[in-house]
DNA sequence: GGTAGACCTGGACGC
DNA sequence: GCGTCCAGGTCTACC
């Protein structure tokens, strides 16, 4: 079955799926040309479906092969918003945006849309693997997480969806640590698993949450393996862009745009972006660094 | 509040 | 092929 999902204008499918990262992470998988993105989604206990998403007009095209509830239709939905943000509106940052020559293209190629994860679970659980590691280091950890944990779409065993928190609550830090490879974030992933499955933890809510970002964010920063880089991150795909994800590439890029290439902290770069106020992470985000990335 | 050392892995490098 | 070194954020212990 195939239904349409408006998004708030300007939308460009092809810039949110660019936007992260995380469309070479799986579940996600690539469509040709960027175009869209296929993702596998455990609507229900040991039901998995194969998404796939395309541009439409005025919005986005979902399909699933599999026929759907009108339930599981509208949780699905649900996610391909949340994933995709087509409900925001970054008309504030683009009026900002006009003003700055390396954030000339944000409105005409309506970036500013960062894609995440259906669930804030699977994206703390990826933002932790990304940590302390090489990007080759965390796309290998989350393969080996889903291929071990996560339920297969039907007929096949080697597409799976990401594993639920029930599913990586009842494995042990010794499996995620030898056998999944999580290495020292073994017990950090565990625990948050944990934490979500009893109810401890709620994180979900936080997509919702009317706290101020600091307070937000110093409940992220409870979450064991996640530091200010990785709050900030997170913050970033719950649409909070007050605080920078400041990791060893941004010390490297601000410096050499602002600070001729010398040794710099996490608070030059803060400092760097201080005037865009409550856009500084988008501002951060879509910066033009083309030419540094050419080094 | 600030700092040093440990954590774990893969990749680069030298032999 | 093997051993060594280093990069990548966070945690803990200590001052």
């Amino acid at each position: 079955m195939q239904w349409t999902l408006p998004a708030n204008p300007p939308f460009s499918l092809a810039s949110v799926v660019r936007s992260h990262g995380w469309i070479q992470l799986l579940p996600f998988a690539r469509q040709e040309g960027d175009e869209g993105f296929g993702y596998i989604r455990e609507l229900a206990p040991d039901r998995a479906v194969d998404v796939r998403v395309t541009v439409a007009t005025g919005g986005v095209s979902v399909e699933v092969e599999t026929p759907l509830t009108a339930a599981e239709q509208d949780s699905l939905s649900r996610d391909v918003r949340w994933m995709l943000g087509l409900n925001q509106d970054l008309s504030a940052f683009y009026h900002l945006a006009r003003h700055e020559s390396k954030l000339a293209q944000v409105e005409e190629a309506a970036q500013g849309r960062i894609l995440r994860s259906p669930t804030l679970f699977e994206d703390t659980v990826k933002t932790i693997l990304t940590t302390n590691t090489a990007w080759s280091g965390t796309k290998r950890m989350v393969k080996a997480l889903v291929s071990q944990f996560g339920v297969p779409l039907p007929g096949t065993s080697d597409r799976r969806a990401f594993p639920a928190p029930h599913r990586l609550a009842m494995t042990d830090e010794a499996t995620l640590r030898n056998e999944t490879r999580l290495g020292y974030r073994a017990p950090h992933v565990l625990a948050l698993a944990r934490a979500v499955d009893s109810g401890d933890l709620d994180l979900e809510s936080c997509k919702t949450s009317d706290l101020p970002t600091p307070q937000l964010r110093k409940e992220l920063l409870a979450i064991k393996g996640v530091g200010p880089y990785a709050a900030a991150n997170l913050l970033m795909l719950l649409e909070r862009y007050d605080f920078l994800p400041v990791d060893s590439w941004a010390l490297k890029v601000v410096s050499h745009e602002w600070y001729g290439g010398e040794p710099i902290g996490p608070d030059e770069v803060e400092a760097s972006f201080a005037h865009w106020g409550p856009w500084k992470g988008l501002a951060y985000w879509f910066w033009d660094w083309s030419y540094l990335a050419q080094d």
